[in-house]
RNA sequence: GGGCACGUGGCGGAAUUGGUAUACGCGCAGGACUCAGAAUCCUGUCCCGCAAGGGUUGGAGGUUCAAAUCCUCUCGUGCCCACCA
């Protein structure tokens, strides 16, 4: 009987409308079955709609949440929509609409694309990044986060966008422009909310090692983080100080803090001088300040300090100053006194009025540090006195609160100016001979610089720059060296000079270096450019890795000290080189020095030895390249530090060579050429390169030369040795920047905080929140910095929550990568007003067990991890990963190989795709596209194949008998098998494949039993879930086949009563015998001599040897020559 | 410049992880059905050779009884990072 084509239109409407109506695919908590998570990237719905590239995650994810459902599980598959961010804005702006229409518009579209395709979401489920009662949670994890001390205010310059006028965070670059318009971004100093994802550096970078994702992409992301273990060195700045240093009202001379600091700066060669201050706790200032200037005298050198009062007095003394200082250095100052934590009349006979001007004029700088922890000096107090001197304060971590400590590492550091540096190459610290500070390093405007005009303008000129101009290919390297100033190199003690230059990142490391210009290659270049000695300390060292000569681990060495000699022709441009007779070597001259001998003589007495030439001319010692090697006749292993030594022959004339010389190796006259591809050991071609000026400048390991006690160490062990032998420790550093989280645009969470004149930066209550978005006239941003929220003054102007006065609101919002940071643990509970997630929901489902994504991933990743590790600290999160397994998908281009977009006009809608070939067919060509994770063209001609197959199963129906096929039975135990695991590994290629090649067997029989069918059926279902549907119902199957029980198989099936066992000769395939699987080897040997193919392929002998793999091979090696 | 992948027919790709290379599909060629086309079905389809046979996984070496798979070099492509000290 013929049938009808599949009619994919009629069926497809009618399953999809009584899925939706039986509520067949939502999930629930407490039906005590197995867990499965399976998440989709959710999307952000844009105005284009979906082109068939989208489904792609979307299908692998419905496919395998279907198997899974089918294996027993309870099963969550939700889809949601990350709704902010600036396209919705821009779009907002062209049109004059609200953002909100154009968002639920989209949403509209894209839920009717998706519907279409036949997916097996729980809509119940469904969430919205830009609805209040999902971001009242967002706003709630920043609180948190504040509280927590993983947000905070800071006004370092950010990277600005001028087009899209909002700052960005690190990750939003690309290569310096911005990744959505391409603009170059320039910094820009505005007030911005940072988190604290250097903090969790670490955990992010570990716990990778525990997570099922793929490799690249883990590798993607240690790069973010970019963990460098190195050394932070202080060098000391030239030259001589009198510190004077002022107590303040709790403190006396005689405290051992200040016995610690006279001690640490007197051992420097500073003078100390620590005046004894009158009447502390009843602060009088004219005496205070006699006594502070009758202590000393004050001039260009002298350094002022002052603690607590001490502090105010130090500013009171630089105020009455009638000569210029070197510098003022407060710790814990204020300038009104009101206290944390007591009060205490200060106001007697005390002006609190300071000349900022004055004291500028005094101070060649000025420093003031802020403890984070002070009891008395709060932090908006130390604010007050930086506006009031016109500097930013710095805070730190002091020992003991307040800076009573015994010790204070951080005083001293502000007190004795030094340069602090990071480098991951201690080991060339001897090679250091400039240093150099990135143009935001804060201690170019403490400097006494005598050029500081034209250090300004540099660092102005600095800041104007697009990070595009600043790091662009070709650049060129400019700097300014800082005059009157320079540092103490601490290993060599010697005085180096100082620059600011732009290549040093201000962000990275301490945003200082020190420069080995002979061993890298930035500094090389810009050593160059300005003149600056380069010097030598590291020289090349090569490790031998293959036998013969392999170092024999564990085993000492001996060293020899040797020359490799490079002797030109006397009219050639030739060079003499040895074939050895009993090594595969080839070399230059070569031997040792011996007691006595120059490297120049021994290189000449090695040439007379071995060849005989007396003619040669000393032209250059190239230097000393090391070869650490076995020495197989010796029985050791043997470090050689040999000398380059290029000599000249004059002539030819020579002498006899001893016999025992001349049977050791030929010598040959070779081109430069030649000798690249003859000499053998790494140093002889190191040496070549020497001669040739191909050389570049040695950046790698090596041995230390001309670098004091560690001399002719190996770098790997200096790098452990030098740090602490120049007084400098070892640290992590991490590429990763804290996450700038202000973006002065509208459509977005506005981040829940109320500036107060009075009591600073206040969090909004928890019970307040959600902060929502209000109503604007315009969402055009200001360009000044300004969110447009800043333009609506009865919402910015509030009553502050801490004390009623009057305040105004946080007019910034967040990035968009807010919201979709912590989307997954919503979905668990997505209705919830009280509360994030309810803990039970979020014990059952969490983690995702299945994540399936492409695109900014990275950051998207990263970003997640940060904020699931926060909420697992706080408790919300039960473990502290949120994304256990990870599937990478790849992109569907366009049929012409570009990327699908409006603007090549080469979009595919997957509406249309499904009117014409039906959503199955469509969904099973995605899949058989080829491996999920390749991004493949798209191709009309090729859907024809999965529309085919569709088709064929349609008519399969008709083949459907009550027996069992016997014939059908093994493959489709085999098809039960491949599939089940496939889908597993989402490898949904090859089961498509292997079902395909079940179908095929069935045509090949013309039937099919009932319950075979049924099977085929079943497996077939998540790939095509209407047309099995409707076959299921055919068939007598119950309502649904997708709540059926995924079919199992008799694993005896799979083993066949006789396997095929291929037969080899010499390992070319030359027959096949029929043998039960577990033949022995002389059963399988038996049969296949019985084979003429195989007999006459051994020359009628014997083989010498069998190698039998059961059930698989057989390989005869003949006797023949060769074998 | 650094890191990570990858390279198999005309095309997408498969190969139980070292054991019959080219499964499955597209395309193409020939045939059947048809007045004709669409659709469908059958046969063929890596290269050389009438055949027996030989060759072939970007190229060159190596390890192995046996290599698309492991190692070294080399060429090419893609992705990520990039003045990160």
């Amino acid at each position: 009987m013929a049938r009808e084509r599949f009619d994919h239109a009629k069926v497809e409407r009618v399953w999809q409308e009584r899925w939706e109506k039986e509520g067949i695919y939502a999930a629930k908590e407490d039906t005590g079955k197995q867990k499965s998570y399976v998440l989709d990237m959710f999307p952000y719905p844009s105005g284009e709609g979906l082109h068939v590239g989208h489904p792609k995650g979307y299908i692998a994810t419905d496919i395998y949440s279907r198997h899974e459902r089918m294996k027993g599980k309870e099963v969550l598959h939700p889809m949601g929509w990350d709704a902010f961010g600036l396209p919705a804005e821009n779009y907002a702006i062209k049109t004059k609409t609200h953002p909100r229409v154009a968002v639920e518009k989209n949403i509209a579209n894209f839920k009717s694309q998706l519907a279409k395709i036949g997916f097996d979401y729980d809509w119940s489920r469904e969430i919205n990044t830009t609805d209040p009662a999902y971001y009242k949670w967002t706003q709630w994890i920043f609180l948190k986060l504040l509280e927590h001390g993983l947000a905070h205010q800071s006004e370092e310059p950010i990277n600005w966008c001028p087009s899209c006028m909002t700052g960005l965070a690190n990750e939003d670059l690309d290569g310096g422009v911005c990744e959505r318009c391409s603009t170059p971004v320039v910094k820009k100093k505005l007030p911005q909310w940072v988190l604290k994802i250097t903090d969790y550096a670490d955990r992010l970078l570990k716990d990778l090692d525990t997570l099922d994702w793929p490799e690249h992409v883990k590798e993607s992301q240690r790069n973010w983080i970019g963990r460098s273990e190195g050394a932070e060195i202080d060098f000391p700045l030239a030259g001589k100080y009198k510190f004077v240093l002022l107590h303040g009202f709790t403190g006396k001379p005689s405290d051992p803090l200040y016995g610690w600091l006279r001690k640490n700066l007197e051992a420097r060669g500073h003078e100390v001088v620590i005046p004894e201050l009158p009447a502390t706790d009843a602060p009088n200032e004219e005496e205070q300040v006699a006594a502070a200037l009758a202590a000393t005298s004050f001039d260009e050198r002298t350094i002022l300090y002052g603690h607590s009062l001490g502090a105010v007095v130090a500013m009171k003394t630089a105020e009455k100053l009638r000569t210029r200082i070197g510098g003022l250095v407060l710790a814990g100052g204020f300038v009104d006194p009101k206290f944390k934590d007591h009060a205490r009349n200060f106001e007697n006979k005390f002006e609190w009025r300071f000349d900022a001007a004055k004291i500028r004029a005094n101070c060649g700088f000025i420093c003031a540090l802020q403890d984070v922890n002070d009891v008395a000096v709060s932090e908006e107090q130390a604010d007050r006195l930086g506006k009031a001197l016109g500097i930013t304060v710095k805070r730190v971590q002091a020992e003991e609160p307040h800076f009573d400590g015994r010790e204070e590492p951080e005083i001293l550091r502000a007190l004795q100016p030094t340069v602090q540096v990071f480098t991951t190459r201690p080991d060339t610290i001897y090679g250091a001979t400039y240093l150099v500070l990135a143009p935001e390093h804060e201690l170019l405007a403490r400097l006494p610089i005598e050029n500081a005009a034209e250090v300004r303008a540099y660092i102005a000129a600095a800041a104007q720059k697009t990070e595009i101009e600043r790091s662009a290919e070709g650049r060129e390297k400019t700097g300014v060296e800082l005059k009157g100033v320079k540092a103490i190199n601490p290993a060599t003690k010697e005085e180096i000079p100082i620059y600011v230059a732009d290549y040093v990142l201000g962000g990275y490391g301490t945003g200082a270096i020190m420069a080995v210009p002979a061993h890298d290659e930035r500094d090389h270049e810009f050593a160059q450019k300005f003149g600056l000695p380069i010097k030598q300390v590291i020289e090349p060292t090569y490790e031998q890795t293959t036998e013969p000569g392999r170092i024999r681990e564990g085993e000492p060495f001996d060293h020899r000290e040797a020359i490799i000699a490079i002797v030109k022709h006397w009219s050639d441009d030739t060079y003499l080189a040895l074939k050895w007779k009993e090594v595969a070597w080839g070399t230059f001259i070569t031997g040792g020095i011996e007691e006595g001998q120059t490297p120049e003589t021994a290189a000449k007495a090695e040439l007379r030895e071995e060849i005989g030439y007396t003619d040669a001319r000393f032209v250059k010692d190239f230097g000393v390249v090391h070869g650490k090697f076995y020495h197989v006749p010796k029985k050791t292993n043997r470090n050689a530090h040999a000398h380059v030594v290029y000599l000249e022959l004059a002539s030819d004339e020579r002498e006899q060579v001893a016999a025992d010389e001349a049977a050791k190796h030929d010598p040959l006259w070779l081109t430069a050429a030649e000798l690249k591809k003859f000499l053998t050991p790494d140093t002889h071609q190191h040496a070549l390169r020497w001669l040739l000026g191909e050389q570049g400048i040695y950046t790698g390991f090596g041995t230390l030369a001309d670098s004091g006690p560690f001399t002719r160490m190996e770098s790997t062990e200096a790098i452990e040795k030098i740090p602490e032998a120049v007084g400098g420790r070892m640290v992590v550093r991490y590429k990763i920047r804290d996450w700038v989280f202000s973006r002065q645009r509208y459509w977005g969470e506005p981040i829940p905080i109320i500036h107060c004149e009075k009591d600073g930066a206040v969090p909004v209550p928890y019970e307040d929140l959600p902060v929502k978005l209000p109503e604007v006239e315009h969402y055009e941003p200001s360009g000044t910095g300004e969110s447009p929220l800043a333009a609506i003054p009865e919402w910015v102007n509030v009553k502050c929550p801490t004390c009623g006065g009057p305040a105004k609101r946080e007019t910034n919002t967040m990035p968009q990568w807010a919201g979709s940071s912590w989307y997954y643990l919503r979905f668990m509970d997505p209705r919830d007003e009280e509360q994030l997630v309810a803990p039970k929901k979020e014990k059952y489902w969490a983690p995702v067990d299945v994540y399936v994504g492409g695109d900014h991933a990275v950051r998207h990743l990263i970003y997640a991890r940060f904020w699931h590790k926060f909420l697992y600290d706080i408790g919300i999160a039960s473990g502290s990963e949120p994304f256990k397994r990870l599937e990478f998908l790849g992109f569907i281009l366009a049929e012409d190989g570009r990327k699908m977009s409006k603007r090549f006009g080469n979009v595919i809608n997957p509406d249309d795709v499904v009117a014409q070939f039906g959503a199955d067919a469509f969904r099973i060509y995605e899949m058989f596209m080829g491996p999920f994770e390749n991004t493949v063209a798209w191709s009309t001609a090729s859907i024809k194949g999965a529309e085919r197959f569709v088709e064929r199963v349609w008519k399969m129906a008709g083949l459907v008998e009550d027996e069992a096929v016997p014939a059908l039975g093994t493959p489709l135990a085999e098809t039960i098998k491949k599939v089940g695991e496939d889908i597993e590994a989402f490898k949904f290629n090859t089961a498509i494949s292997q079902m395909m090649i079940f179908a095929n067997a069935v045509e090949k029989e013309s039937a099919i039993g009932k319950d075979q069918w049924m099977q085929f059926l079943q497996l077939l279902a998540p790939f095509a879930p209407h047309l099995t549907e409707e076959l299921w119902g055919e068939a007598g199957g119950e309502f649904s086949i997708h709540t059926s029980t995924w079919p199992s198989y008799d694993p005896e099936l799979l083993a066949k009563a006789e396997v095929e066992v291929v037969v080899q000769v010499a390992g070319k395939k030359r027959g096949s015998i029929m043998l039960s699987p577990g033949a022995t080897e002389a059963q399988a040997l038996a049969a296949a001599m019985q084979s003429e193919a195989v007999g006459k392929a051994l020359g009628g002998e014997e083989p010498a040897k069998v190698v039998y793999v059961p059930g698989r091979i057989l390989n005869l090696v003949p006797r023949k020559a060769g074998y």
